[in-house]
DNA sequence: GAAATTTGTTAACCTATGTTAATTTTAATT
DNA sequence: AATTAAAATTAACATAGGTTAACAAATTTC
């Protein structure tokens, strides 16, 4: 079952995970048999709370990004996922409950997926793609320690100083409400620690 | 090189990895070989900040827990780590970075202990190691997004509720201060919290 | 078991950030 | 380009939670 899948999009995923494993051919060859490609318009969503989600997407292009949200409508930015990085809902996934967030298009994207019993699979059939889970884990909980760290420790400020230098590229490409939300923080909070910025 | 592990230790710990995996004898036998043991007196230092991590522990007796601290002496605990668990520093065991916070046993404490190379020889011998990796690693994961999710919506009241229904074990076993310091709030406000509960 | 130290409570006050709402700016749509 | 809608700014006001400090309670130490 082999779908025309970009080749610039397939050397943009394979260079990602080359970056956690060599990956010996007829591994790749199979990894690419069970890929999908789906397409998103802006705004569209890629799973929503409540969702079982089955499966893993890497953005080849665009720009996603997963919330959490309430009854009363108000959401929280729980992160961005632009080219070049993997969406999932783990915890949907891993413990299979239903997600407790939503992930959706804030561009027109593009993401190779691979549906989570295709990913067991992979796993099964080679130790090179355990490692590549475990290390793009490992990667992950490091991200979070991050993050963990930020709310523990700074402020409104130091926030978003940190987002912009740890995001340069997302900045201009983001509402600044999105980053207020994403920091925990108001958009009138952000416009006026914006506004004192030298 | 065997050591002498307390029979009852080494089953809390193989309990613990079978969580995740069935572990061939062979390889058990391998693991308990490059296994340590270290005790640790109330307020003791396991690691800090500063320091190169290069070992994983296991906690089989007491409580250690983990705490971001900066210039002026202020800590901020990043989380509580109890019998039946492990304590690392990711961060600095993966990146070889030093680490960024500091961990510390709050009671007398026995841990088990696999230095990081042994561990890297040990997911190179069978890809049962690579899985419970990955599979721990995806655990870890997926509390600091729930940790995650209680900073970006959840008030003072609301983090403590939390706190008492996920860890009844350690609420009376943490001066109140710790627990503050866990959820981003003052003791000040910890104490009008509980005291406002029914 | 008395003294000393640490931890927790309470009160008075303060500040960063939230809320609401009006206004301007920017971007999207016709 | 004009109209509409969405996003950002600003100001006035509100508040959760921080700060400081005094005191009380609990724990540790001698």
């Amino acid at each position: 079952m082999t779908k025309k899948i970009n080749t610039k999009h397939l050397e943009a995923l394979k260079k990602y995970l080359s970056t956690f494993i060599d990956i010996p051919f007829q591994e790749w060859a199979f990894f690419t048999s069970v890929l999908n490609v789906r397409k998103f318009e802006k705004d569209e969503f890629y799973f929503r709370h409540g969702d079982a989600v089955d499966e893993v997407g890497f953005v080849v292009e665009g720009l996603f990004y997963n919330f959490y949200s309430n009854k009363k409508g108000e959401s929280s930015v729980k992160y961005f996922v632009a080219e070049g990085s993997s969406i999932a809902c783990l915890s949907s996934l891993i413990l299979n409950i239903p997600a407790s967030f939503s992930g959706q298009a804030l561009e027109d994207s593009i993401l190779l997926t691979i549906k989570y019993r295709d990913l067991q699979k992979v796993f099964l059939r080679h130790s090179c793609w355990e490692r590549m889970g475990r290390l793009s884990a490992e990667k992950l909980y490091i991200e979070k320690e991050v993050r963990e760290e930020r709310f523990l420790r700074a402020d409104a400020r130091e926030k978003y100083e940190y987002f912009v230098n740890e995001h340069p590229n997302l900045v201009n490409r983001l509402p600044q409400y999105l980053i207020a939300s994403y920091l925990g923080i108001t958009p009138v909070t952000l416009s006026r620690v914006r506004k004192k910025r030298t």
